[in-house]
DNA sequence: AGCACGCCGACT
DNA sequence: GTCGGCGTGCTC
């Protein structure tokens, strides 16, 4: 008797284990870890992963597979592995890992119906009942529940045995298909067979010319009938004669399948990227795992590394895993690779839709392609030989994932190049402290590139005090230096990146008189104007409204909007520089599907002047016209409540100024700033990353954060403030009763972010050097408090916090 | 999670 | 007496 092991596809966590089934006779060939199934649990159906095939159980009456969902495993023996791991690492639960690593085109949807039973009797149900299920044989349980009448009848009917409740599960997935005629008979048969064919048919016999005289086996029926201009019915003859065939073949949807990619050759290697590849290659050959950190100054040829250390991984017949921010930010980076590898590589990324990114995730399973390009989530590609897997922009915050499993795609690409033997290479200009110190201390290997390509220095960087612009009587957003400079480079027909770490018209609405700022109803946080709507919303819960004209505290109609936002500044421009060409790039410009790229190669044909934006713009962009990069305002960011704010700061003044002088003409950087004495903004106008590290890792020291202790946060809501705090309390004395001396336990604390969504917002944060236990008892309270969870309470954990929000 | 089962109050 | 409310416990 064969038993799987399957583990469920319902969230709860009394279910967060294997549950055994019996293997029925026809399967027990097929049957193996890693496919899905469907499982009678109770009285419904649910989808299942298989996990493992044994022989024995405990339980004593078993139920047996519905049914086999794939006849290869859809994830393999690592994937599975990987997936316990990555659960008791973070602690989800299983079913969330695994659906982690897949499209989301493959997970299930349950729907229920109603159908008659075998042993029902027509003439006893209810003739309400016996209409509907005449014309269609199954009601949609949704329908029932919609209509209260029909409802009680089914009821009634269910107990009568008349009607049954059906649970289905259903897949997302949807292939896409057409249809292609192909030829049954040799071209000497058809020669002959067309002389035969009466005046009438005309049609048929163009058709079979066509075959003929193009020398083809199959045709795309749609494109064949276009072609010749003629309908499907003397198609539709010729397969009742047998001469053609008509069979649906699967297609892939290719969302770059219109664009040419200009074929590239490997470029020579400076002396520096030539001892930076050494001891990649060098792993790669020995198929011995070792991470290293690449790190090279923005412009200093990272990527020329990466495709040359693939190459060698593809020669090897193994393959590759690319890691990039938000690879629709970058349409050049997939040009780089898709130039070099051709075919080969696959492109995973938020911007494409589910049935797209399924079709690529199936290249990938199918081994059509060897190279995967994409975000966070293409860590978990289903290569089974991997040689290399790269992340670039390794101190990117987008790798970490801010919902359960809340992983970090670092970890997981270290964890798989264990199991693989394989290097993993972490590429930034800026990388994290936790990354720089792991190569300081050598557990990463430090690679650096130093020089910029061509020669090219770093850009110069001005910081601008804007109190002191201030004190001068200028009130504009734009100090009297960046104004000049934006007025010189439209002269001259060069570019100029503006950015601003802020979307809207403006951040807060206040009223003068009162004080009193304009808040969002179900959240503790302020709204953001929106002009072209002429609405205020809520960045956190979607919530908006009108603009008030009059202070709704003190009718005072003083009221006005503070702070500066994208929009707000394309106006201002569109004032001071009304000459001026304006690409405002947002979430609120570039939601809609592929508007992104659009924008930017626009700019980039030098259709506008000035490209103007939020953090989005700050990635990988690559324009040899741009001279002038302008930081509004340097310090937004800083006085958030992050330990890594300073970092983020630093990180990001640093990406941004890389941006300017990448190409022949030299580039300008002026950083505006209320803070200009602040290390982070000092030192990175100064390209000055190693003394950035001493400084920063100097306070973290103190006030005991990563890389020095380890973090893990535990956030608690729920609509009722009372119960949140009671809650939070004993969780926090929970932990420092448990845990050793060594480790903080900081709790409970208001969120920086009190209330979303009318839930208050508590917190507990741990910091911890070595506490083997901690996850056990993580764990302890998740199931303590789990008929609590069932209601309203919510208990969130991330074991390594990247949003302290 | 999602469902059945069971126990209690209030209605034809 | 039965309908329907929610608390409890189980699902291989």
């Amino acid at each position: 008797m064969k038993i799987a092991k399957v583990i469920l596809d319902v969230q709860a966590i009394q279910l967060d284990r294997p549950f055994d089934y019996l293997v029925p006779e026809e399967l027990v060939d097929i049957i193996q870890p890693g496919i899905r199934v469907i499982v009678p649990f109770g009285p419904r159906s649910v989808q299942g992963f298989v996990i493992d095939i044994g022989e024995n159980t405990d339980i004593k009456k078993l139920k047996q597979i519905t049914k086999i969902l794939d006849v290869e495993p859809i994830l393999n023996k690592e994937l599975l592995e990987l997936g316990t791991w990555l659960s008791n690492q973070t602690l989800c639960m299983q079913i969330s890992s695994y659906q982690a690593m897949l499209p989301v085109a493959l997970k299930a949807k349950y729907e229920k119906e109603i159908v008659l039973t075998e042993s029902c009797n027509l003439d006893d149900l209810h003739s309400n009942l016996k209409g509907l299920l005449s014309s269609k044989h199954t009601i949609n349980w949704t329908e029932v529940e919609e209509k209260p009448e029909i409802f009680k009848l089914v009821k009634q009917e269910i107990q009568r045995g008349n009607v049954e409740v059906q649970y289905l599960v259903k897949n997302r997935a949807n292939k896409k298909t057409h249809k292609v005629l192909t030829l049954e008979k040799s071209v000497e048969d058809i020669l002959q067979i067309i002389n035969t064919f009466p005046q009438q048919a005309a049609k048929q016999k163009e058709v079979l010319e066509f075959f003929i005289e193009k020398n083809l086996d199959s045709y795309p029926r749609l494109s064949l009938m276009q072609e010749l201009s003629i309908t499907d019915s003397p198609l539709k003859g010729l397969i009742k004669k047998n001469l053609l065939k008509e069979r649906e073949v699967e297609i892939y949807r290719d969302p770059h399948a219109q664009k040419r990619f200009k074929k590239t050759t490997p470029l020579p290697l400076t002396v520096e990227q030539q001892s930076a590849i050494m001891p990649i290659l060098q792993s790669i050959e020995e198929s011995k795992h070792q991470s290293y950190l690449l790190f090279g100054v923005t412009g200093s040829g990272k990527t020329e590394v990466y495709l040359q250390s693939i190459e060698e991984v593809l020669k090897r017949g193994k393959q590759a895993i690319v890691l990039v921010p938000e690879i629709s930010l970058t349409p050049q980076m997939v040009e780089r690779f898709k130039g070099r590898f051709g075919s080969s590589v696959a492109v995973l990324h938020s911007g494409l839709s589910v049935g797209e990114k399924y079709d690529e995730w199936r290249k990938i399973h199918r081994k059509e392609v060897n190279v995967v390009v994409g975000a966070r989530s293409a860590v978990f590609a289903p290569f089974d030989n991997l040689g290399i897997i790269i992340i670039d922009e390794e101190h990117e915050t987008s790798y970490k994932q801010e919902e359960n499993p809340r992983y970090h795609a670092r970890d997981v690409a270290i964890w798989r190049g264990k199991y693989h033997q394989c290097p993993v290479v972490l590429g930034s200009a800026t990388p994290t402290l936790e990354t720089f110190a792991r190569s300081s201390k050598g557990v990463y290997q430090l690679l650096t590139l130093s020089k910029r390509m061509h020669d090219k220095g770093m850009p110069d960087v001005e910081i601008i005090d804007m109190r002191e612009e201030l004190r001068e009587g200028n009130r504009s957003m734009f100090s009297k230096l960046l104004f000049e400079k934006m007025q010189d480079r439209l002269e001259k027909g060069e570019q100029t990146v503006l950015f601003l770490n802020r979307r809207g018209y403006s951040t807060f609405i206040m009223c003068r008189d009162c004080g009193f700022v304009v808040n969002c109803h179900e959240c503790d946080i302020s709204l953001t104007y929106h002009r072209n709507e002429q609405k205020v919303k809520c960045h956190y819960c979607g919530h908006e409204e009108k603009v008030p004209s009059l202070c709704p505290s003190c009718n005072s109609e003083h009221i006005r909007f503070f702070g500066t936002g994208t929009q707000k500044v394309e106006e201002e421009i569109g004032k001071l520089l009304p000459n001026a060409r304006i690409i405002r790039m947002d979430v609120d410009t570039t939601s809609r599907k592929g508007s992104h790229e659009k924008l930017l190669t626009a700019f980039g044909e030098g259709r506008a002047d000035i490209l103007l934006g939020t953090q989005m713009i700050a990635k990988g962009l690559d324009f040899p016209k741009v001279t002038l990069v302008g930081v509004l305002t340097a310090d937004t960011m800083l006085h958030l409540p992050d330990f890594r704010s300073s970092e983020k700061t630093f990180q990001l003044l640093t990406q941004v100024s890389g941006r300017a002088g990448r190409h022949e003409l030299p580039g300008e950087v002026v950083i505006q700033t209320y803070t200009p004495e602040h290390y982070s903004v000092q030192l990175a106008s100064g390209h000055d990353y190693m003394q950035f590290y001493q400084t920063e890792m100097g306070l973290r020291k103190i006030h005991q954060y990563p890389p020095f202790y380890f973090l893990a946060l535990v956030t608690i809501s729920h609509p009722e403030i009372t119960k949140v705090v009671s809650v939070t309390e004993k969780i926090s004395s929970y932990l420092l009763n448990h845990l050793s001396n060594k480790a903080i336990v900081l709790g409970p604390v208001a969120s920086p972010i009190p209330r979303i969504k009318n839930r208050y917002r508590y917190q507990c944060m741990i910091k911890y050097k070595d506490e083997p236990l901690l996850r056990h008892y993580l764990k302890e309270i998740m199931s303590h408090y789990q008929k609590d969870m069932q209601q309203e309470l919510q208990i969130t954990i991330d074991m390594n916090p990247y949003m302290m929000m």
